[in-house]
DNA sequence: CTATTAATAAAACGAACGTTCAATTAATTC
DNA sequence: GAATTAATTGAACGTTCGTTTTATTAATAG
């Protein structure tokens, strides 16, 4: 047999894609086989190299869309507010919705590093570390505005992200809680972390743009 | 050749372990290869198998000794005092201690439970659960007495465990901040988050309690 | 000094790996 | 409907993997 009926390059693609995803995240990358793959999608192995050249460029690629995702999501959810308050709490709504949506992702692109070649590592950190310097700025803004009580705005920053990342770790659709509770639950020990003033008029404003997009 | 000059029996496993734990953590488990190990050790594969049946079995030893360490250690740390605020800073300093003396081998425990079959895993988690219960009593006895704001105590307890966690992430010794710093910021940060409450006489020994540990 | 045990080397096993290549068939174009 | 292009198969390549077996040497015990 050679090419099968109905078989088309971009839904094979798109197929490989979720698959890999969903296969690395549970095996891990260098325990995934291309001929598993391959058989999760129902194809040979041959077939993939049609759409990567090789495992560590589906890897790759895998992680760039992921961390490109991100970054778009972000840009669209960025509130053009001054009040660091309020950029902050956009800051983790965005960040825990998009992380929860796409656990598997998220599982591959912080779990699967080390496999890429030096010089792909240093393209998706890059990636990872604009992202994180969007925070940074936010909790800068927020300390110099007298919104926030920080220590060290690097050190909150990596804290922050690190709790909120980890909500994939142990978040399962369906179960105790909904992804709203979390997010709400998150969103108010960010503030308190923060030390963000409360009883103040802008706080109020904080409260609104939760409620508005719960 | 055969049996090598000097060779010693407990000097070769704790060479092994000890190489292990760090090619595993840079590389993956599932990437490093018994030659490998066996060449950073100075020996032959096939004596790897003297010491430890199976790869995994191997795995499995590392990050169950890492596991009853941690428990030990929090064993050791854990003052007798009521208060659950001290209780919580003694919980936190000893876990970021504990990490990031042991980076590999904590990066090894969490990145690698995939790769144990199922039975293993599940005595692995056990032993994690366990000492995360012991936080969550310490959040569960803090806010019953009034000493913490908290909304959820489940949610709070993860979320502090991966804040604190992903310290190894970062934190390379020597760098920016010392340990004594990192752990101040996190314990201050810890306290903001689970609204402990400020002025009273027994906050008064908290601070006490970490100078006397710096 | 001899016998025994401990620790290792050397070689080999079958299986699985990522990847390549040639052949083959489906879909599309003219 | 013939020619071309797109998609895939099936088989194979060389390599590496975890592990086993056997032989060999160092250390120890009697």
């Amino acid at each position: 047999m050679a090419r099968t009926t109905g078989s088309d390059g971009e839904k094979t693609a798109a197929a490989v894609r979720e698959a890999a995803v969903s296969l690395i995240a549970r095996l891990g990358y260098e325990a995934m086989s291309m001929r598993q793959l391959a058989a999760e999608v129902g194809v040979q192995a041959a077939a993939l190299y049609r759409y990567f050249p090789t495992k560590e460029d589906l890897l790759f690629t895998l992680m760039r869309e992921h961390m490109e995702g991100l970054i778009e999501a972000w840009g669209r959810a960025r509130p053009a507010s001054d009040d660091a308050a309020v950029r902050l709490a956009a800051y983790v709504e965005n960040h825990i919705a998009f992380h929860i949506e796409r656990r598997h992702a998220t599982h591959v692109s912080n779990m699967e590093l080390r496999s890429l070649s030096h010089e792909r590592l240093t393209h998706i950190l890059k990636m990872r570390t604009a992202y994180e310097k969007e925070l940074r700025a936010i909790l800068r803004d927020g300390a110099e505005a007298g919104r926030f009580e920080i220590d060290d705005v690097g050190l909150t920053a990596m804290a922050l992200i690190q709790m909120m990342t980890g909500v994939i770790v142990w978040f399962r659709p369906g179960e105790r809680l909904s992804i709203h509770e979390v997010t709400t639950t998150y969103l108010s020990m960010t503030m308190r972390l923060v030390g963000v003033k409360t009883d103040t008029r802008e706080e109020a404003h904080v409260h609104e743009y939760a409620q508005l997009r719960a």
